[in-house]
DNA sequence: AAGCGCGACTATAACGTTATAGATTTTCCT
DNA sequence: AGGAAAATCTATAACGTTATAGTCGCGCTT
């Protein structure tokens, strides 16, 4: 075996090689008040030449601080979910930081405290990014309670308290209604993911805002995730288009849920276009593509994701500070074909 | 501000519950030899009881192990990507083992060599899982060479000396030419991946093989990648459509390119189904909702993470079996719309 | 009965870092 | 000039773990 091991410097070499004890050599670099500028330089010009990096587990053991941020994940979507763009554009924001990101992921079935007290109660990571959040989280609850640092993607009903972010799901409800409703559509169906979650709820009121306006009618089919398998939200939407015949447009907050609604409205006789519209959200410019009568509004994630990364620092290193937090509103996806 | 640290309890506190020495109870925990079996049972009992988990910064910094798997990340696909499922596959993989996953991602960029670099030398993790991999990829040279525990996702020429998950892509080489002549195409494309990466290779042999066999066309549209813009990749297959109007079917090697062609086959004037057909591989069915026109081929990418963090568990701690190795073949994928 | 080996435990030290208190020198005030 | 205050450095200890060497008692051999 080769040597794997050319033994990393520490603090210790740079002490040696400075002649300064470790302690100094670790006030200098830590940029500490009562070390003198010429040691500072002198320690820093020898570090930097022999790749100094300090080790994690030595900082770890000796300040509590894990330099490391969690991501917890639920499931998500079977079909284009944005979870890989959301880590690869945390990991990267974080990439230039001392952080590290790790994934923590959580099954739907199971206690969602879990992950979150596990990491809590280890001391696994500096802070928590969560998403698919609730109204009334009991995640962020226990957190804010045991005030460790977090971001989440999404809005609770303590959200002034908390960093977050979020894209403006009312604006999308509206926006979604006043489309199809432009294109003459008088009876909408909104496909809802389980009420908790808070995009639904905002989806929803905005959504209701404009019909009520506009006296067209708005049904919700609650209970629709993108984790759901494809067929049951199929059998669902043409269950559901075998009772309410009439109706003629169809809001979609995902990409597998406008896929569902696109093949549950043409096996049940509906021609998309001409006898039914849908509206839908996502995160990638898809479905613009293949079935131009789809009106989309996209989410950008990348974005989302960098911001929750800077907000999870901010949350660890500046506490006292404001929280971080955006709201976004969604922006017109539809490419032309 | 709560206590937000009712203090973790460590080999020390089990010690003076118990009675014994600190390192009695540390190798009891660990099932050394040389401790007696009431011993580890009466320090079994009382670590469970009060829920003693091991410090991983004291394990770290002592042992130099770090329980980290890093998942080196490449860009992926503008589209359709199956980070996603790899990352969530991968940790839910690692969720009850010791092992922690940490994303390192890094730019197409810049040097592919600085990520790997990175954690073999501060030793940052116990293993890697690399993807995007490359025939001959340095990446895969050096760590072999340091002789540090990782794993491919697709093959290198050094492939039987290292553990890896590959689809079998000269197999939807074949697969993919086999069907679109049996619809009586005769002058096939086929949109390449960099000629570096591995699996690009596998397909054109695939491709090439039946075509010469079977005695039809076969041209490479070279360099095209899930990370160039949709436009891009439009952009040439007009170009290239427009020089060579005999070309009447596609091979795709991704949902991006796929949509990529499909689009750019009817800017360019082809009728899908008519006058060109595409071909596509992807690793969530979603092609074939859209445009039924389309054959494609599944991955199941989740299966491949499953299989990439076994693998790296193994090649962390028995360095001295045979490296997992796993090829699996492309499944059908085209749903019935 | 002296010596040996063995089983089962303990004492010590070390991994790399940083907080704390103390030491030394310099500066400056009166 | 004498002493206080500041500036700058060092010594020590500690975070939690485990490798190593050592201790102790006991049964066994000769």
């Amino acid at each position: 075996m080769p040597d794997r091991n050319p033994k990393q410097p520490t603090l210790r070499t740079i002490s040696e090689l400075s002649g300064f004890a470790v302690p100094t050599v670790s006030r200098a670099l830590n940029d500490a008040p009562d070390i003198g500028e010429k040691t500072k330089a002198r320690v820093r010009e020898i570090a930097s030449r022999i790749g100094y990096v300090p080790n994690r587990a030595g900082v770890r053991l000796r300040t509590g601080k894990t330099n490391v941020i969690s991501l917890v994940l639920g499931t998500d979507n079977e079909v284009t979910d944005h979870t890989g763009q959301l880590v690869s554009s945390i990991a990267r924001t974080l990439r230039d930081t001392r952080y590290h990101m790790i994934v923590t992921p959580y099954f739907p079935t199971e206690d969602p405290l879990r992950p979150v007290r596990y990491i809590v109660e280890t001391a696994s990571a500096d802070a928590m990014i969560l998403n698919r959040i609730e109204v009334e989280d009991p995640r962020v609850a226990f957190l804010m309670e045991r005030s460790f640092p977090f971001v989440t993607y999404g809005r609770t009903i303590w959200r002034e308290r908390h960093p977050y972010f979020d894209f403006d799901n009312v604006s999308f409800g509206r926006i979604a209604a006043e489309s199809l409703i432009s294109s003459g559509r008088r009876q909408l169906a909104l496909l809802a993911p389980p009420k908790e979650q808070n995009y639904a709820q905002d989806m929803i009121a905005g959504g209701r805002e404009i019909a009520q306006r506009m006296n067209v009618g708005l049904d919700i089919l609650p209970g629709i995730t993108g984790d759901d398998p494809g067929e049951t939200i199929r059998a669902r939407i043409i269950n559901y288009l075998g009772e309410h015949p009439e109706t003629d447009g169809m809001i979609c907050p995902s990409t597998t849920a406008a896929i569902a609604a696109v093949i549950g409205c043409e096996r049940a006789g509906h021609a998309l276009g001409r006898d039914i519209d849908v509206f839908a959200k996502e995160a990638i410019p898809f479905l613009g593509f293949f079935r131009p009568q789809i009106k989309t509004v996209l989410e950008d994630v990348r974005q989302a994701g960098a911001f929750l990364a800077n907000a999870a620092i901010q949350a660890i290193e500046h506490p006292e500070c404001a929280p971080l937090q955006r709201l976004v509103a969604a922006g017109q996806g539809n490419v032309p074909p």
